[in-house]
This record gives C-alpha cells, structure tokens and sequence, in this order.
DNA sequence: GTTAGCACTCATTATCAAAGAGTGCTAACA
DNA sequence: TGTTAGCACTCTTTGATAATGAGTGCTAAC
C-alpha cells in the first residue's frame, strides 16, 4: 500500500468515521459536507477513485456509495491508537471508577465483564489470570470420614483446589501426617511436567503400605494442577451481536454465539494475544483475528496483569464497524483499573475454580 | 372445556400432529387424508369449526387452515404423558447409555446438557444437585504462610469450599489448633440459620485473644454455605433457539438468550419445578411456563435426585411447536441413568463450585 | 487542478394482477 | 340426521412491471 496523500487520508478517515455512524455506504456529496477540505463532490469522487484503486475503499454495487475495506479500517485504527497513545497518562488520573470492589476473584471478573458489555453494547469476555506454568506451594491431607480422605492442593498464587479420594478403610491420624510429610517433600514447588515416573517410583519405595493411596494422590494433585491451569472463561452480551444488523446472516450469528456458549473458540482468540509481544491493546479487523468466521467482525483485546505475574485477556466482539475510539478508550480504563486493584488494594484475593 | 368425542380427539391430536411436524396451518383436506376416519374434507371442515369454537385450535386468518391454541397443545401433551406413562419400565430395561462416566460432578453436568441438547436440538439446562439447607461438617484451618489461613470448609454431600483469610502475624500451630477444635465445637453441623449473635458471642468469649480472626473464619463459613447454597446453572444449545423461525422476532429472541446467558431467569423455573408435588415430568405451554416473555416456547422440566437427597432439576427449552414426544422420552432415559449413575456406581463425587 | 452537468446503473419501493389454499354455506344424498 | 359435493368468497403469496432516487463516471468548461 503506496502513502496516502494528506488530503486522501482525511477523506478516508471521513469515509470510515461517516460508516462507523450510519452503516451506510458514505457518497462523495455526504463527504463534500462532511470535512472542512471544502471541496466539491466531484474532485472527492475522483478521490474516492484513486482509494478505490488503491484497495481502501470499496463499492457495494456500482449505484452506491463506499465502505471502507479491511485495510480501510486498519488505516483509520491505526491512526486512532496513535493519537489515543498520549492520552493514557489522562485517563489514569480520570478514575471514573467503574468497577465494585468485590472478594471473590469469580465474582469480580463477572463483573467486569458485565460492565464491559452493558458500555459498549458488544460481546464480552474476560479469561482468569493464568499462570505460565502451575507450582505447587503444598499438599494437604486429612480424613474427612472411615472412608474419604480430603486433599487439599494449594498452588502458586493462592489457588486452591481440592479433591476427595475414597479408601476402603480408614488410616490412622499419624499416617495420614506421615505420608502427608512425604507427599510433601516432593511435591512442593514442583509443576506439571516434574511429576515423572521417576520421582513417583521413589515415593512409592519410601511410602510402604500405604504406596497404593499415592496413585491416588497424585492423580488428584495432577488433576488440580490441570484444572488450575484450565482456562476459565467468563462471557457476557453475546447477545448484542443480534443487535447489528449487518452481521445477521443467520449462519454467522449462530456459529459466534455458540462459540461464546461453549467457549472453546475463544480458546484461539486468547492464546493469540498472550503469545503476542505488545502487551497493550491489540484490535484484529475481521479475517485478522486468529478465529474461523470472523468475516463481519472485529475483536478488540487486552492483557492485564495480577502482581504475582499471571496474565488475563480481555476481549471485545462486535462488528467491524464498531465504535473503536470508544472500545479502546473504555478498555484501557478498565486496565488501570484492574491494576490498581490487583496490585494496590488486594485486600483478598479469594477462592478459586 | 367441555369433554371431546372421539371423534374430535382424533381430529385434534391429528392437527396439532401434523403441525408439530410441517410448522404450517393445517387445513381439513390434509386432515381427510391423513387420519384413518375416512372422512370428507367439508365434515372434517365441521368439526374443526366446532373445536374452534371450543377454543382448541385457531385460524391466523379466513383463509387458513387450523393451528393448535394453547389448550389444544394441553390436550395432546397430556394425552402423549399418559400414553408413556406405561413406558417407563421398559425405558428403563433399554439402557442407551447416553453419557460416559465422568469423576467430577461439573463435568458431568457440563456433559449432561451437551447431550441433551445435541439430542434434542433445543435449549437445555440443567442446576447442580441442591440441598434444601446446606450443613457444615467440619472446618479445617492451617497456614498456608506467614500472613495467610486457609480455611476448608466441607459441607454435607462433601462439596468443599476455601477460603483464604489474611492475618496480620503469623498464628502458632499450636493455636491454630485450638481455634480450630473451638470452630469445629460449635459449627459442625451447623446451618445458615443456626449461626446467630448468640453462638458468636460464645465463641468469642471462649477464644481468647484471637477473638478477632473469629470474624474473618465465621465470614468465610457464612461465604462457603452461601456458595454452597449458590444455584449452579449449566446451560448448552441455547441458540437452538434461532432455528425456529416462528420464534424469530428478534425481541424475544433476544430475550430469551440473555436469559441463558445471565442465567437469573432460569431461578424461577426451578423454583417452581422443585415446589411442585409432581417430581416427575412437567410441561409447560407457552404462558404455563413461570417465567415472562415465553408466549411463543415451552419448557419440559424433570428432576433428578442424588443418594443424599439433593435435588437438581432439568430443563429443555422449545418452540411450542417441540417434539414432545421426543423430549419426553429422552428426559426419561437421562433421569433413569442419572439415577444409577448417582446411587449405584457412584465411585468418586469429586469437587465443586 | 477543480467543478458543473448529464447520462447511466442499480437497489429499493410501490402497485397490480394472478394463483392457490382453505374456508363457510347451501343443497343434495343415504 | 349425519355426510358430502359444489361453489363463491377471502386472504396470503408470488411475480412482473414501473417509478423513484441515490450515486457514480465522464466530459467539457472554468
């Protein structure tokens, strides 16, 4: 793509703002009014002829006016972020404060995903912060009845996760501290891929009688480890993307919508933006977002950030032509705030799966 | 209503047959040819002027044929349920085994609703099994580091709950152990209600100097029994709901998705399936249902119980016009095999929340 | 380089007629 | 008395045709 003349990048700029409000395709006489260039509609038709050419603009039929193109779109958003850069410094004095404090991290990331999608009217989701790899900080074991022994998991950052192991009878207090020590000392600190074959071999040699419960045990630690590192997902407001028309193909819709019902879609989305380097806001215009089917829509993204270095997404869906000032400003509001209380005020950080 | 002849039973059940399957307004030649009363079209013509006249069916307008009214859809429905009142012993001798066995209950339930709606092609939901009032069993409490205590709360039917409390210093094990034997004293077998000022008072006054932790671990049992007590919801399909075009107006379509996707509204249809006598299942016809907005959709509700007694319910959201008959059978099937899922093999009941 | 003017294209909308489905009613029939 | 054939009538659906209007591309003049 050649460099836009100074006079083409404003009436390209005119084209995509005027689209973004209307969702009509924009003619030259609309733009004539439109910008102060002060210029007839027939030197912004020969304008809009050479945009044209150059694979900005484009027309839906011969008889109507244009729409911007993918690249168009990329144009206009580039030009947005770069102006909005300055302004971050603003917004982190402003403190609008649109989020609640509340407990429970499950609890807060719901809300932020409700906020998000009831100021925006587009389709919202929020992954928990995640850890690159899951520690395990300790192993706790108790006897809850004759025949349920409790394992409580604790991990890197406070996560928690406990599973109950049935036993055909009950086992002494002091071996339950036995093994419990045991259990320990080789699993603090370890991750996913420590736990071998190896290391399991020994524990078994050093658990004597009680080295069948260890299957046991391990495979419920394993088991807490892959859930903490599940990724939960929270969504709100795909329902908004019914709300714009021009995405209406029944085909499109459905496909999106139960991508955010079974959210294993969004899966991509957000591995996308954690392996990506810039750490800001990213915005994907249709077939760029790393998802099938993306054709009518754009996705714009976020990363936060929880102290202990966990990482979440934030992500917006909605229709190319969505109001991207107004999405990128929210979002990064939300980010700074999402960091002032995470890595200020962490009065709790709560319970978790 | 006054009682039917034969006759117009045959006749009714033969309409609103023919348009659960076509969706079209059935006129009395179809009906002519497609009962086996050997009828002409005109005294078919008769007789559905009578059963209009009763308020069964209804024309959209002069010249149309005949769709069920809301009473006309009664009459069948309660018609099919007593024909498969018969069934249901042989249902359970067939043994489909539509679900593969899964440790963790949210998994399982998660599977549920896939399958169901996969079978059905409706929207599905199904509550993780509740109890009427949730019990402590015991508390557990240990450190997790210098400035955190855990607190494992585990409730009746062994759903277990963390919750982590910052502390200012750290607490000799010693001590933990003692506030831990006191919590246990006066919590195990506690319920929500039955932790008032009184009980605290007590407490306080036996705790000695950590009288002020009290709060936080009473704050975390009163979180965990709420959570305990928290309406889990799983939903899937939901946006089967856009492949029935009669439902289509976008208002309540919308509506009803946001619905499954904030998930409150489906509150009241449990509500009201666990209140009734009935555990059996239920159906409800457009306005039937006790949630608003449902004019154009029915809901075929079942419950389910858990060895313990808990009790969660299942639903199945449709079109009016559903294949009862179908979604009958099917819910029959699932309640059977959730049944021995849950009181025969049930060989882990893993996590929760 | 800019602009006015004009012929041309194409989607949208309205109007109208024809077709078809289904009814209600009447009169004849068993 | 219940059943049926016949027919006029109603109302939706479909297709064709024409009118409208927005917007363009191109040419010629400024």
């Amino acid at each position: 793509m050649e460099q836009l003349s100074e006079r083409k990048m404003k009436i390209l700029q005119a084209i995509v703002a005027n689209y973004l409000e209307t969702g009509e395709p924009v003619g030259s006489r609309t733009i004539s009014k439109f910008t102060d260039l002060s210029l007839s509609s027939a030197t912004i038709r020969n304008e809009m002829a050479d945009l044209e050419e150059s694979g900005y603009i484009e027309q839906p039929h011969t008889s109507a006016g244009r729409i911007p193109t993918d690249a168009g779109y990329r144009v206009y958003v580039d030009q947005i972020m770069k102006e909005r850069e300055a302004e971050t410094e603003e917004l982190r004095q402003e403190k609008e404060g649109l989020l609640e404090r509340v407990d429970r991290m499950e609890l807060m990331l719901k809300q932020v995903v409700k906020v998000l999608a009831y100021n925006t009217n587009y389709a919202t989701m929020i992954t928990a912060p995640q850890y690159r790899e899951v520690h395990v900080k300790f192993v706790q074991l108790s006897m809850v009845d004759d025949e349920h022994v409790l394992a409580v998991i604790v991990t890197e950052g406070n996560i928690i996760k406990n599973q109950m192991i049935e036993v055909s009878e009950p086992i002494a207090n002091e071996d339950i501290l036995k093994l419990s020590v045991l259990v320990n000392s080789f699993l603090q600190g370890a991750a996913l891929r420590d736990i071998n074959i190896e290391m399991i071999q020994t524990m078994k040699g050093q658990a004597g009688i009680y080295d069948r419960f260890l299957d046991q045990i391990l495979e419920a630690v394993v088991g807490a480890i892959k859930e903490a590192d599940e990724r939960q997902i929270y969504t709100s407001g795909a329902t908004n993307i019914l709300k714009y028309p021009e995405i209406g193909d029944e085909e499109k819709t459905s496909v999106l919508l139960e991508a955010f019902e079974e959210k294993e879609m969004l899966n991509e989305l957000v591995d996308e933006t954690l392996s990506s380097e810039d750490t800001g806001i990213q915005i994907y215009i249709g077939d760029e977002a790393p998802v099938k089917n993306m054709k009518d829509l754009s996705v714009v993204t976020a990363t936060y950030e929880l102290q202990e270095g966990a990482k979440g997404t934030i992500g917006i869906i909605g229709p190319k032509r969505m109001d991207y000032k107004k999405v990128v400003d929210t979002l990064k509001k939300l980010t700074i705030e999402l960091d002032e209380i995470f890595n200020n005020k962490n009065k709790s950080k709560g319970d978790e799966t």
